[in-house]
RNA sequence: CAGGCCAGCCAGAUGGUCGCGGCGUUGAUUUCAACGCCGAGGAAAGUCCGCACUCCACAGAGCACAUCGCCGGAUAACGUCCGGGGCGGGGAUUCCCCCUGGGGAAGAACCUGCCAGAUCGGGCCACAGAAACAUACCGCCAUUCCAAUGGCAAGGGUGAAAUGGUGGUGUAAGAGACCACCGGCGUCGUAGUAAUACGGCGGCCAGGCAACCCUCGAUGGGAGCAAGGCCAAGCAGGGACCAUGCCCGCCCUUUAGAGGGCGGCGGGAAGCGGCUCGUUUUCUUAUGAGUCCCGGGUAGGCUGCAUGAGCCGAAUGGCAACAUUCGGCCUAGAGAGAUGACCGUCAGUUUGAGAGCCGUGCCUCUGGCAUACCCUCUCAAGCAACAGAAUGCGGCUUAUCGGCUGGCCUGACUA
RNA sequence: GGGGGCGUGGUGUAGCGGCUAACAUGCGGCCCUGUCAAGGCCGAGAUCGCGGGUUCGAACCCCGUCGCUCCCG
């Protein structure tokens, strides 16, 4: 994922999590709020709760991949903050895969057509 | 062939599509694109030790404190490693006993725990016991009156531990009082670099705990890569504390008084995160310097930062740890933190089913039927670990599905 | 990066190396009461986180390890 469309800094975290709307899931929680660039930017966290070191990094990478794939469908100027929960740490790449689209589309951030078997961001 | 053990190595392979980090080249020129190369571990982990490196002064002295402690060696260093010593523990297996489940003895290869000093001194040793480090309860013997006094420590009893044990000489009774053997201690000799072992001689010398204080010896200055160096950007100040000498020398101004500058002594503050010494920097009547506190601003870039006590191979020296020499190789450098997703193919391993081979058994015997383990093949299902560098390195400890190679020992069988 | 503390019945804590590990609360039974609470009596409940060592003897001392927690930067 590019710098550009990267959410790094601590006080963007803090202020997405205070004015943005949540959207939770048992493997994942979504905040969305407006962002300040002109593209938008995508922040992951992966609590302590998650693991050791390895599986922490594991579900970051896979949160990134499918960060990646969703990108070109969101609006400009959003700010989302992904946060891993413990389920995601066993969980397969396709479930949390779909649990962050279906959290997307109860956003109204994203429409697909056939979300559930996860084809739809990943055909080209 | 079965079992036990040790050392070293590996940590699925390969192809395709999309994606990530670094370096180089080229093209665009603040963040981009294309191509090529490279891209986690044996523990990267825990952070339990030891170093390098950087700053504090060039790392100094003493005290305090902490750590270590059989002997010799290795190393940059270590609490690590290697070799040896002493005391203990474990071990496949073999033998014996009761008897079919245990008990006892021996015990290969090998693994493993501990190790300065108890005549400097202090402290502790519950309960029991007369007594726990200084003694005599029941006792024994003599004098003798039943008691008392004196001698003794063999036997009994308590305990984890009570002047070493067994046998004899000896005696009123006894005792290392004496003798033999064993154990301990001291000393001498031999072997060994040494710890220590063996032997001779002396002679019985008064418990244990220093993982209690302590003594002796050795080591350790403090802080840490957010160390440290360079650059850019940004802001607003406020308060408190503080020594300043009728000192000395030189120079300048000046009629003189006096004033100024530099240096020394004295004094203040800080470096100096335990204290003292020592030492360095700075200030010392100036609208100054320093220290501390509160407040304000910035959380950006480059470097340190990947050629190293480096890795691989060979030779030589050494029992070994390791060292030396020669040749070859370059092997991650992120900064919220780079390895993921999907599809194939081939392997690994466990279980189940089927088939085959060998052997055995039966029969109606050029053949047929049945069949345990191992091995081979096919199919299906499952498993595929522990775990992610953050300045680097040497160890220790812990986690870990499995696989490969080499070696040692014991037992059985065959020749 | 640096430093400290804790782990003992279900829970919260005591515990100078020496008894059968103590106390409160909770739990079970009985008494009391018309009933409940309070109160009284009795009882169960502990691998002292785990593994080694020192010692005659370890919850306590030493080493290692696992987990939790706090402080400084």
């Amino acid at each position: 994922m590019k710098q550009k469309y990267r959410l790094t800094r601590s006080i963007d975290f803090k202020r997405v999590r205070r004015l943005g709307r949540s959207y939770a899931h048992p493997l994942a929680v979504i905040v969305i709020g407006d962002g300040e660039a002109k593209n938008p930017r995508i922040g992951i966290v992966a609590t302590r709760s998650i693991g050791s070191a390895v599986h922490r990094n594991r579900v970051k990478r896979r949160l990134r991949e499918i960060a990646t794939q969703i990108l070109p469908e969101l609006q400009e100027s959003k700010d989302l903050v992904i946060i891993a929960r413990e389920p995601a740490r066993d969980a397969s790449f396709l479930e949390i895969r779909s649990a962050v689209i279906e959290l997307l589309e109860r956003a109204k951030i994203i429409v697909t057509n056939d979300h559930g078997t996860g084809r739809s961001a990943y055909s080209h």
